[in-house]
DNA sequence: CCCCTTTTGTCAAGGACATAGACAAATTAC
DNA sequence: GTAATTTGTCTATGTCCTTGACAAAAGGGG
């Protein structure tokens, strides 16, 4: 009957990225104007149009109107088509969302790590998950992908943790196969504050520049670069592991060695630490720290600054490194309006040609946003990529 | 008669594509084999062979012999037909080479540069490429591209060297422009140190990794980076300018802005300067001090070890950003085994994952091998890349 | 030396996918 | 109502790929 051939359907599965890549550009749109911006004839629009239909992809929803000549029917996504979940692990929350093929969110929720680690977490996430799929009303089977954000280092081949101070038990079981294999879904783990990076790139500041970090400053320091577009993972998966920058300390005082001699100076500790040297007695969080600041307490105003010294010279060491066009920060500390805008007083002063400075768009949201943008963009590839193969 | 169709050759284009790099891959090989390799059938394979035959891409070389079986013919690549110039400008010397599809040197010059600059320079391009193609049994306008690698700052969009303090006039004129209009062939120009590190990844330490970066170390420093197998270049083409790094100086020193602080720590004046600090007496170039560390003279030993440690902590600086398995180097103090070894000892001393360290494989010919490479890559992609339209 | 096996490469038929141009249908403009 | 415009389908044609048959060209064993 089906004439057994294996052939060869490229031409029509770059004739029908286009149809895809069209719509998602344009919206509600017809097709023959479709065949207009892809230079495709009406016929082949027709052909491959009717095929997305009949597989739920485009769904047809009105009518033009208005001009001389024939109405056409015009076609949008069917966003609903392909679902996919962020996760966002932190040491003391949970944040996951699912969302649809446009990036739409249609349900999220939060909620407290459970902190014996390691295998709970497994448990937690697929019941996040299965309790999600019910409120975006559909079910967990219906769900195509999942993209999971994790303190730590990865490795970048098999999503392994290598590294992660503030999750128990997670290095010891490979987070990636055994979730995937629990939900029968694939899953993508990635660096938290990488996923950060590209929920900027994707939604936030960096919607418009192809080279920038995400620097993250918080109890912990880290960082996530966006180079010519895409994320850098470099060798091991640390790329942008700051916390070990020789900036702030002794580089060769091996004390740096454990928790990075970067780390050890603007860490959330580190500036406390210093407030209390300069004399500060009114503070045992950031948060209070900053708000004696905005009281007006010099001992507090005095740490910020000198912490915002060293942000900016290390701002500067990657400036150096890697010309980003703008540094966006983010994290407890990060997220701070006075620190930021110390940074920016200090950064002409060390480098002669500084990069904007942006606080992040989505605050403690970010690595949530990112794991969505990563998904989103993972099922435009799966399911209209053109793979050529391999030779 | 032709039925005027401006067809979708995409198929076809794919099939070439994939037949040229199998030829590529495999050196001398049979239709058959091709069609094994490719998976497409052997009526295609022989069909597209033809057409590339016809062109002058492949040539048959040989036959198969010694197994059962009709003999088969084989196909190699003509490799002579796209030569490609590659030229690496320096502030005394500049060197030129034309290489072929293959990569292999088909002629090579070196000459002192005009040090009156600027359209002189332009002028010796010209003069040098006609040299050059005679030598090579051609004529320049059978060169399909030239890639020129030059010190300084290159705008990514426009090619135009924005700051280049040892070549003088060339930021006054569009070098890329001027040249490619003079000799009527694309001109790529990119910067020396980015070209070196291509010529690494391409043929010397950096052929089996993806993430490693080239550090030269002269008169003056800089690094080319390659992260996930391609060259960043960063917002203004300025990625890898470490001699802005705030290392080796304090980094609000505004006398570092002019010069760069690493660049001030390091550079060979500041080897030089710091032998003569310790008491030293009988050096006047880096040459010379490192004839004197290898006669045992302390004070150089004491000036080659500070700039080691120095040049340590950028790298570990470098690895806390970027991560890369290697750090290759080069330049006139960077190929001395004397302080590369230096480095090795200092590098696990100030940071916990330090990177392999390697010399580089083609001392000062590094950026004219990184040319080619960079060339032949470009032939590949014009003449056989696959180039959806862009919708 | 002949015949069998193996391998190469061409031929012929058929299918998928694209294009162009004709044309019917639907709608606005006057 | 008629003309102009636009949409979307139909038909004819061409390119490219695949499969299977087959001729041609080798090696190997008796």
């Amino acid at each position: 009957m089906n004439s057994s051939v294996a052939q060869t359907p490229i031409a029509r599965k770059i004739s029908t990225n286009a149809v895809i890549r069209t719509v998602f550009a344009n919206g509600s749109i017809s097709r023959a104007d479709i065949a207009k911006l892809t230079g495709l004839s009406k016929q082949t629009i027709s052909d491959v149009v009717r095929d997305l239909e009949d597989d739920g992809w485009l769904k047809p929803v009105g009518q033009t109107d208005g001009r001389p000549g024939r109405n056409a029917i015009t076609y949008e996504i069917n966003a609903r088509a392909g679902l996919a979940v962020s996760i966002d692990l932190g040491s003391t929350k949970i944040a996951a969302a699912i969302c649809d093929l446009l990036g739409n969110v249609v349900a999220e929720t939060k909620v407290s790590t459970d902190p014996r680690g390691g295998m709970h977490l497994v448990n937690q996430f697929s019941d996040l998950i299965v309790e999600l799929a019910f409120a975006a009303g559909t079910t967990a089977d219906k769900l195509r992908l999942v993209v999971l954000g994790s303190p730590g280092v990865l490795d970048p081949a098999t999503g392994h943790i290598n590294v992660a101070p503030s999750i128990p038990g997670i290095d010891a079981i490979n987070l990636r196969q055994v979730f995937s294999d629990r939900m029968a879904i694939p899953v993508i783990v990635e660096n938290d504050v990488n996923l950060a990076a590209q929920g900027e790139r994707w939604r936030g500041h960096g919607i418009e520049t192809s080279n920038f970090a995400f620097v993250a400053l918080g109890t912990g320091v880290g960082m996530g670069i966006i180079a010519n577009g895409t994320l850098l993972r470099g060798a091991r998966g640390a790329a942008g592991e700051i916390a070990y920058l020789p900036i702030g300390g002794d580089a060769f005082d091996p004390g740096g060695f454990t928790l990075g001699t970067f780390e050890s100076a603007v860490g959330s500790v580190a500036m406390l630490r210093r407030y209390v040297g300069f004399g500060g007695r009114n503070a045992s969080t950031v948060a209070d720290l900053f708000a004696a600041f905005n009281a007006g307490e010099t001992s507090a105003a005095a740490a910020i600054e000198e912490t915002a010294r060293l942000v900016a010279v290390a701002i500067a060491a990657i400036g150096a490194a890697l010309d980003p066009e703008l540094v966006i920060t983010g994290g407890s500390i990060g997220s701070r309006p006075e620190l930021v805008n110390a940074i920016r007083g200090f950064l002409p002063r060390c480098t002669p040609y500084p990069p904007r400075i942006e606080i992040s768009r989505f605050g403690n949201r970010a690595a949530l946003m990112g794991g969505m943008g990563i998904a989103v963009e993972r099922m435009h590839d799966d399911l209209f990529g053109v793979k050529l193969r391999e030779v």
